[in-house]
DNA sequence: GGAAGTTAATCAATCGTTTGATTAATTTTG
DNA sequence: CAAAATTAATCAAACGATTGATTAACTTCC
């Protein structure tokens, strides 16, 4: 059994993507880290070289997590209907259940400078599309599915949840409505994932 | 008139802009903003009070140019496709236009902090959901469109275009596409505007 | 000549990072 | 086993650089 001592370097890391998701990279100093997290200043660079390595670190945990969850649903012996299915269902509730983060992932990405980030970004983000792509281009070839813009399908499926994560209030109107709120995240994941199973099943097996 | 010498409030705006789009308010030093805009760093102070006042500046100019481009849309006397399409025209053509703002924007928006900004932005984009709001439920209630859940599509039209936007290399892999070359631009503008027409068309009015 | 515009110089505050020292735990050695 | 040597973890303090903002002097223009 693991002793009860406080793991600072974890520490930092859970109050570094804290405050990343809520005041942004450049918004965030390493003495703001330090004091979330109770670890003194010289211990970021102590255990991740720099701030740029803390944010670095979180995103390799965070992507390694996301890919030990996919794989599995492209194999099996189901039509591209209910593959495709099964990843909007993934899909929804992985990003629903880490909104902070995706929102920060989101915001970085849409920085033209910080390269290194971009790019790790960009890597994590192509294995969903290619699977996404490979069971939409494959339901096409086999007649099951309309031929359509594909890219464009993705970016609508990729961008309607996105759009849910950074502007809840815009789907839920409400005043009271809280995405921290267990019941009212569980109500948000079950009608995305019944739009953009409706919507895809109407748009890429409706015949004309 | 004004006369003919550079102005340097204007100067100091586009510079701004500019800048807040590649790398962030935070990531975007006074300094920056005075070098790319030729003036001198007093000028920024003097004209807005401080940094955030560029911040609001900026936000409120686009808002005011933003809302004096609608409204006559919903007035004309044709069916509620055709009014969802013209906005969908409409709505890509502007933020396609202003590729650097909307990205600026959206990222502003993700931010929790300052919320002064957070509630402008909500508040200029809740325009354009009611609009689109109003059309779908008319042509739901008129018979014409499915009953669909109203928000989620709104959430697909407007994620759909800010994905194309943020990541428009998801949806054109090719390493050479530019969206500031104009030509790629108008591309993926027109394919954009003809896939979410196609897609609404059929998830709106395909009979099950 | 006086208001508006513009400048270089300067301000206190904060930034990310580094330092040298100290503690606590572990390994090596006699 | 116990003293000595080594290592990892932590700390307060300070580093130079940069931040947004301000000052006071200078120029431009009506």
């Amino acid at each position: 059994m693991k002793t009860e001592k406080v793991d600072k370097r974890q520490a930092i890391l859970e109050a570094a993507e804290k405050l990343f998701c809520e005041t942004g990279y450049e918004g965030t100093s390493t003495r703001q880290i330090a004091k979330e997290s109770g670890a003194n200043m010289a211990m970021i660079n102590y255990y991740f070289g720099s701030k740029e390595g803390v944010f670095v670190e979180i995103m390799n945990e965070r992507i390694a997590g996301f890919a030990s969850q996919l794989k599995i649903i492209n194999e099996d012996k189901i039509s591209a209907l209910e593959k495709l299915h099964r990843v909007i269902e993934g899909y929804v509730n992985r990003i629903l259940s880490n909104t902070a983060f995706h929102k920060m992932m989101h915001r970085e990405l849409s920085l033209t400078q910080r390269p290194a980030m971009y790019d790790k970004i960009k890597d994590a983000m192509s294995h969903n599309m290619q699977l996404i792509d490979r069971i939409i281009t494959g339901g096409i070839e086999d007649g099951t599915f309309n031929k359509v813009d594909v890219r464009m399908v993705i970016a609508t499926i990729m961008g309607t949840i996105t759009n849910i994560v950074i502007a809840p209030q815009k789907v839920m109107p409400c005043s009271n409505f809280d995405l921290n709120n267990p019941k009212d995240k569980k109500m948000i994941k079950d009608r995305a994932i019944a739009h953009l199973q409706d919507l895809t099943t109407v748009y890429l097996t409706t015949k004309k």
